[in-house]
DNA sequence: GTGGGTGCAAAGGATTTGCACCTCC
DNA sequence: GGAGGTGCAAATCCTTTGCACCCAC
């Protein structure tokens, strides 16, 4: 992603969040800070680390209300991955899929036209009224086959 | 599952546990049947309590630590489907997608034949070696849509 | 001014672990 | 007999919650 759509994200949130009514406080600069700045695909731990550099009084607990309220507002996902904490994505909060180094624990988005395909195929297959859906894969990245 | 099935598959687990070095336990075979013939995709805590019925001094910790030993000779899938415990499945250890109710909480699994194809889309996309995938979807099942 | 946000500490809840005892093979 | 399994309780670890205080609007 680029700077300049880094930018624009950043102030999309910003806004997202005042329309809502929410307010503009440092910790949630901060928390949108490394949310579009920082290691993609964070752990609220990770997320914490990082807001603490700017803000050094930032407690974890408000890290996670604010992930809470983003989530809300469908400006944030929250990843599953099967490693003990769970990873967030502000950057690209629609559902895609994702692929996750089991060595270094990188997270990667990952290219697959056919995903958006997949819902309409399970809701044929299962009669279920599909509201959700996430693909997720492990596997090892390029730096790590080495 | 019809009758035959499942009875053969419980043989099946027996089996490679035997076959693994380990032990047959009056709780063992109390967990295969919860298994086999309890609640589809059911959690540990859900195990635990078929498991009382006919064994009631099994612990909780056993029945975990037996679904790891299960996970790792590859017979049990764990799935995390984002409410709160995991689920497990004995009855079809491959990969394939699932479907939970956000209502009433039942898990299906859901016919796809593409879902094979796509780790190695994933894996042509990406530049991982993929290991792992799941593919999960959330909706509502057809008798919670009345 | 006031309602939403923050920070602290404690609670919660699923899963794991240590260890003494037991039992299947 | 001995490795492997069991059961209990305690520990872990991530995440949530309660509440008094604070500050963005």
């Amino acid at each position: 992603m680029s700077q300049v759509e880094r930018v624009t994200r950043i102030n999309q949130l910003r806004r997202r969040l005042a329309e809502s009514g929410g307010r503009i406080t440092p910790q949630r600069l901060a928390i949108l800070d490394a949310l579009v700045y920082g290691k993609s695909h964070p752990t609220a731990e990770q997320i914490h680390e990082q807001v603490l550099r700017t803000s050094p009084t930032t407690s974890l607990a408000t890290v996670y209300k604010t992930l809470d309220t983003l989530k809300s507002l469908g400006e944030v996902r929250e990843l599953e991955l099967g490693d003990d904490s769970h990873h967030f994505d502000a950057l690209n909060p629609s559902a895609h899929p994702h692929v996750m180094c089991t060595r270094c624990g990188r997270i990667e988005d990952v290219e697959l036209p056919e995903f958006s395909e997949l819902s309409s195929r399970a809701s044929a297959a299962s009669g279920f009224q599909i509201t959700g859906e996430k693909l997720e894969f492990l596997g090892i990245c390029r730096d790590c086959q080495n």
